[in-house]
DNA sequence: TCCTAAAAGCTAACCGTTAGTGTTACGGTC
DNA sequence: GACCGTAACACTAACGGTTAGCTTTTAGGA
């Protein structure tokens, strides 16, 4: 039953103090704006703010969840033998593009101006690469060591990372893309030839 | 005059309140340790401490300039037309042998417990990525967009941080940079061929 | 010798975060 | 419909890292 009072009042509590944040962070400047403003805005207790949001930081962050998951979910979900690198292009292009749109500019503006939201951020991208190289590392199709899985996973959540502050993103995800490729294709467990070398 | 006497006690409060630190933490533990811990046994004022260390986790990665230096180094002062790529393989291999070596190893598992050193070693690592780039699009022998530059030395530093946690450390940084030394083959400006393509 | 400025000290706070302890209100059960 | 377990929330008070403001010491040059 997805949809009990208490869970709807619950989502309902846990967006409203996450558009509340939000605008007093973009209104007032992250800094500026402390926990126990953005709780008496939201007309809650600090600790439920705790409660439902482990940091400070995590309000901004809001959707990460989604994040990982689409990129898992581009390797676990992809067509039967479809080649990984370039299904993993598409998304991160996708994914640059979403959040380099003018609607999200004032976002990454406060987020690029706060020491403490790029750390977070830096660390959630581990977390992401991490949960990337499991998912690689679990489809039998692609034969690599668990290093080249981890490799990978860490090169292309840097490549998200290097487009979204390229000056043409859109180039920067194809340029970082091609050395992507070269560096996976060298990574086979046997040498570098694809399945069969033979005459 | 390097060898003020100010020069000197400044370096030596420095020193003591870092080595009293790490002798701390590994002995209590870094979470069970407090700065005004480590102030009071260092004989110093909060503030001081302070003046010496921008935080409490830049107690634990006290040297970590030379890193930096270390790196950007192997760039700038390698023999002329010497190869750029083995000779970051090189410099990563003796790092990483540094840092996995048994004497380190109560360092690093206090670092790998804690989740604010983790953070806290993951933004320096983007910073070290920062300047390794800058580096190596400063040498005219390279000719690489800025964003190839950017992208090679996130994953030389990654290199780093995985083949450091790797179960074969030495196995790792090969593997990882034969990847890497791929993609580096593929970032030359005009297509794939190295210098002149013959007629 | 005296003056300047760096270095260190002290106090008192700010702010994110958490522990401890209720209080309310929903959901399933009898 | 009454009842109970528990999830959600509230309140207070603190803890720990960090900083501002201001004073004291001390090194080095005039």
């Amino acid at each position: 039953m997805p949809t009990g009072r208490r869970e709807r009042k619950k989502a309902a509590t846990r967006q409203k103090i996450a558009d509340t944040a939000l605008r007093l962070f973009l209104e007032r400047g992250y800094d500026a704006v402390g926990i126990r403003d953005v709780a008496a805005e939201a007309d809650v207790a600090v600790t439920t703010l705790f409660s439902h949001f482990a940091s400070k930081e995590a309000l901004v962050f809001e959707q990460d969840d989604d994040f990982e998951q689409r990129l898992t979910q581009t390797v676990t979900g992809r067509a039967p033998h479809e080649p990984l690198i370039p299904a993993l292009r598409r998304e991160i292009q996708a994914l640059v593009r979403h959040c380099t749109a003018d609607s999200a500019a004032p976002i990454w503006r406060m987020i690029d101006a706060s020491p403490a939201l790029r750390e977070y951020e830096e660390s959630m991208r581990l977390r992401h690469a991490e949960s990337l190289a499991t998912a690689i590392a679990a489809d039998p199709d692609l034969s690599r060591t668990t290093t080249a899985c981890r490799t990978i996973a860490r090169f292309v959540i840097d490549a998200y990372s290097l487009a979204r502050e390229a000056a043409d993103p859109d180039t920067a995800v194809d340029e970082i893309f091609r050395m992507i490729e070269a560096a996976w294709e060298v990574a086979h467990p046997s040498g570098n030839s694809v399945g069969t070398a033979g005459p």
